[in-house]
DNA sequence: ATGTCCACTAGGAGTGGA
């Protein structure tokens, strides 16, 4: 089984590039953060045609949540409980069938703009309320997958630039211990499990050509209970799919891909 | 180089967000 998730920056902007992603990855699900639009809006029929069903979670102009998979999927619930006016961030789907069947979230974290805004602490009570709510139905026994834009630099490895960046937007103590604490609830960051010493990003800003110039953040996560660890084959970020294709704008983040053994 | 891109409102280019 092959999970992913890909913050795309705007789905109407996106599609030709996210039917090649489906088309040559092949994932049997995938979240999707910033679709910026409407659930009524939402293309279902190019997303059907290719084998995949989505739930969505969607809003105008902003934020927005989908699942996509061509495992049976079922919608268990949209929005996260008590942070519903900061935008619509989270959808949960329960994803295929019998002992490989996953507990599926997926995620757009607020991003919190600067410290000494007042996105700031909304954005640390927005990660508080997400660990209470995990920490609900995550257990070791049962395959639960939360993934996306979380907007957090876990560690200064994770980080293009560590040294001045520490302590700024992205890269606080705060938003790092809100990090630990939602993992200590009983998830692991997949990547860092087959990847525990590699620098690798999965964003880069659009300006000042920071993606040639290595100048990036990994801030898009897979994350799973023990139940996913065990069943881990492999993760990958696939840079492929930020470089700019014929006649095609790339989001600013990279896909994240795992292969899970089974299904 | 504060150097890009998206959606919105409009019916063209500026604004807000990231």
């Amino acid at each position: 089984m092959q999970i992913a998730t890909w913050n795309i920056n705007g789905l109407r902007a996106r599609m030709d590039f996210i039917k090649l992603f489906l088309e040559e990855r092949e994932p049997d699900v995938i979240g999707l953060q910033e679709l910026k639009m409407e659930d009524g809006k939402f293309p279902h029929e190019p997303f059907e045609a290719l084998g995949y069903e989505a739930v969505t979670h969607g809003q105008k102009s902003w934020n927005g949540v989908a699942i996509l998979s061509r495992l049976p999927i079922e919608l268990i619930e949209a929005g996260l409980p008590g942070q519903e006016d900061f935008g619509s961030r989270l959808i949960r789907a329960r994803v295929g069938e019998g002992e490989f069947a996953l507990d599926f979230t997926t995620l757009y974290c607020p991003n919190g703009k600067s410290t000494d805004h007042d996105d700031f602490p909304r954005k640390l009570a927005w990660f508080d309320s997400l660990r209470k709510w995990a920490g609900g139905f995550v257990r070791s026994d049962t395959s639960a997958v939360l993934c996306g834009d979380f907007n957090i630099v876990p560690t200064g490895l994770d980080s293009w630039n560590e040294d001045d960046f520490g302590g700024f937007i992205f890269h606080t103590d705060e938003e790092r211990a809100r990090m630990a604490a939602l993992i200590d609830v009983g998830l692991s960051d997949l990547y860092r499990e087959r990847e525990p010493d590699t620098q690798a990003f999965s964003w880069w800003d659009y300006r000042g050509g920071s993606f040639h110039r290595k100048r990036g953040l990994r801030i898009d996560f897979l994350l799973g209970s023990k139940a996913v660890v065990e069943r881990l084959r492999s993760v990958e970020i696939d840079r492929d799919f930020r470089k700019k294709k014929e006649g095609m704008t790339a989001s600013d983040h990279a896909p994240v891909i795992a292969h899970l053994d089974a299904g």
